[in-house]
DNA sequence: AAAAGTTTGTGAAATTATCAAAAAAAGTTT
DNA sequence: AAACTTTTTTTGATAATTTCACAAACTTTT
């Protein structure tokens, strides 16, 4: 006879920092109201996923004719809390990955802040990107920010081993690594792979699938 | 009573192209077994998807200490036929991410061939970037390989409804785009949206939530 | 204010991923 | 070389997630 404990399901709960900052983007617009679609077309998710993400963190069912933005938006900074404000990422590797990271805001402050950049190239040491100031990686120990548990890695991959052995004396738990190799298993130390390729790959043959699909309907209807 | 129609989920096919690049990893290397989760843990899967995945190719159960590398990496190319080696692409925008595109080998050989880039920029015009030539953007007409269907554009959000309208009377079907910005719906081509904080954000709200579990058991067990 | 058109909310179905335990092979010990 | 141990696959069952589909709620148009 309670109210139900509110149990948001995990694949959910992953997608609303996107949501966060779809709505911080359209409040910033003056958007008032919101369909499921838009918000999907902006995080890329189907409306009907959109809906029942929805549906966990309003509290209140409500409007029928879209959402409110501002409503939505208050809903999902209550449920995130101050959970990743204040997340603090290192970025190892200013190459073209590194610096393109750095210049193109993907990483909006929702989900985080990249404090500073690591590289061995002297020519890009000392610069600042995008008001990331960019260190020596020889001064890692140095100069990585003490409450940092966030490493971005997109170094040659003949390097990720070695940075990763200095990863660990810090207090680095996890490491995003958009590097093209994968560093050997460790125990205290969580990878997440960020495969660009498997990311084309999966479109580029889904792609040439439906393409297929399309030429071989008549050999289907032979069944 | 006849044979069951070999039924493969679409979820599954989309993995295999990465099984086939796995595997040819393994058998340049000279591997000649494997386990489901050495495979899982090159292709960013679970143990558990992969040996499912595996069933639906290997035509007769046969081993069961591992796979043999030759025997699955011909199952895959046959059943991933010629469909993506031929494939070819275009990138547009040869700048930090574009250029770390083709520098890093992100685009292996079985997913499709970036066959050419274009740039403004006069001092990349005309470059040879790992065997990619740089072309000016105002000759894309002109330089774009007949029978492309897929674009990658990593250009500022600013140009990109620009340089979809130039993709339109070419014969581009598809756009990857890892741009941070969205063009505008189109009927004859489908956008693939490559949202690097999207990627960062779901690893980083993961990494968060965790820790955060680990603090709260105490007060889970208060239910 | 009635009719037409949208968009939500949500059971139900379909799909996908994970668990768990039996079976098969390989390796180890005696 | 037989018996035991360990590893890894196979697969039925379960759980989680997504998609479908449509009634209900609201907006807009006539």
């Amino acid at each position: 006879m309670e109210e139900a404990i509110k149990k948001i399901p995990p694949s959910s709960k992953r997608r609303f920092p996107l949501y966060l900052r779809a709505l911080s983007q359209l409040h910033q617009r003056g958007v008032v109201r919101v369909m499921s679609y838009q918000i999907g077309n902006m995080c890329n998710i189907s409306a009907d996923t959109v809906r029942r993400d929805l549906m966990y963190v309003r509290h209140k069912g409500k409007t029928a004719a879209g959402y409110e933005v501002d409503s939505l938006l208050e809903a999902f900074n209550e449920e995130l809390g101050t959970n990743t404000n204040n997340v603090k990422i290192i970025l190892i590797g200013a190459g073209n990955i590194g610096q393109g990271l750095l210049k193109y805001n993907y990483i909006p402050s929702h989900i985080g802040k990249i404090e500073c950049a690591y590289d061995t190239d002297p020519s890009k040491i000392g610069t600042i990107v995008n008001n990331v100031p960019i260190y020596d990686l020889s001064k890692l120990k140095q100069t990585c920010p003490e409450d940092c548990n966030i490493a971005i890695l997109a170094i040659p991959k003949e390097h990720i081993d070695d940075v990763v052995n200095r990863l660990i004396p810090l207090k680095i738990k996890a490491i995003i690594n958009f590097s093209d190799g994968i560093p050997r298993k460790r125990n205290n130390i969580v990878v997440h792979q960020v495969d660009l390729a498997k990311i084309v790959s999966e479109i580029v043959y889904d792609f040439k699938t439906k393409e297929l699909d399309e030429e071989e309907v008549f050999e289907e209807e032979e069944l």
